[in-house]
DNA sequence: CGGTGTCATGACATCGGTGTCATATGCGCT
DNA sequence: AGCGCATATGACACCGATGTCATGACACCG
């Protein structure tokens, strides 16, 4: 690769000449800059980062970590997905302020946390990103001590600057939209109880259940594992089964996510409950692919992974140039409800045949 | 940050004595060793990449450009996800080796690559690897003269080192488990004609009706358009429309993705068509979240994209290596056919009332 | 015409490491 | 004791860029 000297030499100036040209920090007659250019052309000079960087003592890198790649390999992952948007999120903002992204994975594996981050430290990275896989506390403090560090999708308790999803405000705004199509029994088939999100959602949920008065039933609550496990459709299937076979049944069902929704949409079926007809779902994170393929579409709440990852950037450039003095607790980013063709208004009455397949096998 | 010298003078001795040390290429005292290390660890020394790659002139870094991250968030992706597959595989394979992926997004946008490909060698990456979208010729030629390039999931006319699908091989795989199972109207709902998937997957499909000696019939193939637009359904319903009105109606179908047999899914359900007991569906990709979740569990042909991209990041370090003499046809990666709960042996009669509901509009 | 200021350019040091070569020390052997 | 040799360590240059300072050429002004 022809250096700053190559240049120099072809174009018969000094190499501290060829580099005002390129910096424009300093007068270069025409004539010279002209002979340097083309000498720069001839040669297909490009200037070497490295070189600059050890001099000028900044790289100009953030690094970021995830977990993602990997991580939408497994089923197993709750919301392996989000993390893609909140890269693509974080990769737009970071772009326009002409700094590079240099991106780790974590295969899935938080042991390699450290490793990552020392390599980050090798390359001087000037700030970094951590991206949780689904929204839950942070139960180490991560090393690289003295660089600023931004927490997406996650949060600990030392004040590190984090950005999380609204959880709550989302699964509050969407059990409002069912509530206002007139629904009283609205059912919640859950994502793992340990989960962050399931907690706060289902406070979400409640909260908007008191406001409009009506009584919180736990019966019509359960909670399904999506761990990618093999009973897992027996799982929602059996959850169904009690919602169904209840004294008074649910008009609606709100699912931990989209996927769980999809899942629903099937067993639904199977049981001759018409969606939204007879029932009406709604599930979380508008998870597009999912929702707008679903026939009937799926109304849910948007997850805004995009947004939280261009804050979490912004966040940190604010950091890095000293500007902001960031919130010690983590920002909650919202999102909107879609309201799509699978929720409905009840039927005064539903009078379907509920069979109870309960005990069946995994086909 | 701490540099050599820092750690040199706390440990009282010269700069090239630390760097024997850090490189353990030259024997050094247990006592001098043991200075050294304790002031690095007192400095939090880490060593600087930049300095060592401006001498040694390796950088260690490979380029890696996609689409994904930004693909992702557009319906419109064909595709989209599985790039982020093949970056998976790639990254499993680089790490491996020691090297650092520098990733880089087109953000959708082509013109972009030029810059990308110039900040990359800014940073003096050792290979690039570029992953499309989906299976397609690629219309330019990349710039960045004399660096190693390996192309996924697409491929030019110029001998570039590529990998892609077996697309081809996939579908015919797949068409032959339907006939396996005793179907004979096996139905084909495409993606867009002119993707190179749609053309080779045809192919297969084809070759395996012809080899069963199963009559091709032109009705029985109808191709959609995913690309997020609002007909989408409506698309689908007219194209299952012509299959259940036609004299002998489908006792499978075939669709060009996961996605696609998710949208049959539900149209078929409302035109009271059970899967799989009056058809068998069938997907490809096997996108997990999708066919692992829907209910009935999708068959379909896996699409590797993990190995593809696994496969394209051993090829580049192997041209690095100066081993590899790369084949200058494309390499072709095969997946295996995923037997799954939507695909069993058609009844013999298909009584079904058939309700024509076209011309209906989209909710 | 000489003094002063501006413009254009180059010489040289420097950033943080590593390669090359020189030097100091210690040990075994004759 | 003197020699040879291996081991341990340091001085110095260099990688490719840029910051600092110096210098040469010219124009302008009194």
């Amino acid at each position: 690769m022809a250096t700053i000297y190559d240049v120099a030499k072809r174009a018969g100036v000094s190499p501290k000449t060829v580099s005002r040209v390129l910096n424009r920090d300093a007068p270069v007659s025409t004539k010279t800059r002209k002979a340097v250019n083309a000498a720069m052309d001839a040669l297909g000079y490009v200037p070497s980062h490295a070189a600059r960087s050890i001099k000028s003592n900044k790289s100009g890198l953030i690094g970021l970590i995830t977990g993602a790649i990997s991580n939408a390999d497994e089923v197993a992952a709750p919301a392996g997905l989000p993390e893609l948007f909140i890269v693509q999120g974080a990769q737009a903002v970071i772009e326009r302020s002409q700094k590079t992204l240099l991106i780790s994975d974590t295969g899935g594996r938080l042991d390699r946390v450290p490793d990552l981050i020392r390599t980050f430290q090798e390359h001087r990275v000037e700030g970094i990103l951590y991206i949780a896989d689904h929204h839950k506390p942070l139960d180490m403090a991560l090393p690289g001590e003295g660089i600023p560090k931004v927490l997406v999708n996650c949060f600990d308790d030392l004040g590190t600057p984090a950005v999380v999803p609204d959880d709550q405000g989302g699964q509050y705004a969407l059990t409002n939209a069912v509530i206002a199509e007139g629904h009283k029994r609205i059912a919640y088939l859950t994502l793992a109880p340990a989960l962050e999100a399931t907690k706060l959602r289902l406070r979400g949920y409640r909260h908007a259940l008191d406001e409009a008065d009506i009584p919180f039933d736990g019966g019509l609550v359960q909670a399904t594992d999506l761990h990618g496990s093999q009973g897992e459709h027996q799982l929602i299937w059996d959850a169904l089964d009690k919602f169904f076979t209840a004294d008074a049944q649910p008009t609606a069902i709100c699912c931990g996510n989209d996927r769980l929704a999809m899942a629903v949409y099937g067993i639904l079926r199977r049981r001759g409950i018409s969606v939204p007809e007879d029932c009406s779902v709604v599930g979380f994170d508008d998870h597009r692919t999912i929702s707008e393929t679903l026939f009937p579409a799926l109304t849910t709440a948007e997850l805004p992974y995009s947004a939280m990852g261009a804050r979490a950037a912004q966040m940190l450039l604010g950091l890095l140039s000293g500007e902001g003095r960031p919130a010690t607790t983590p920002i909650k980013i919202s999102g909107e409800v879609k309201h799509r063709a699978s929720l409905v208004r009840p039927r005064s009455r539903i009078t379907q045949n509920v069979v109870s397949l309960k005990g069946r096998t995994e086909t």
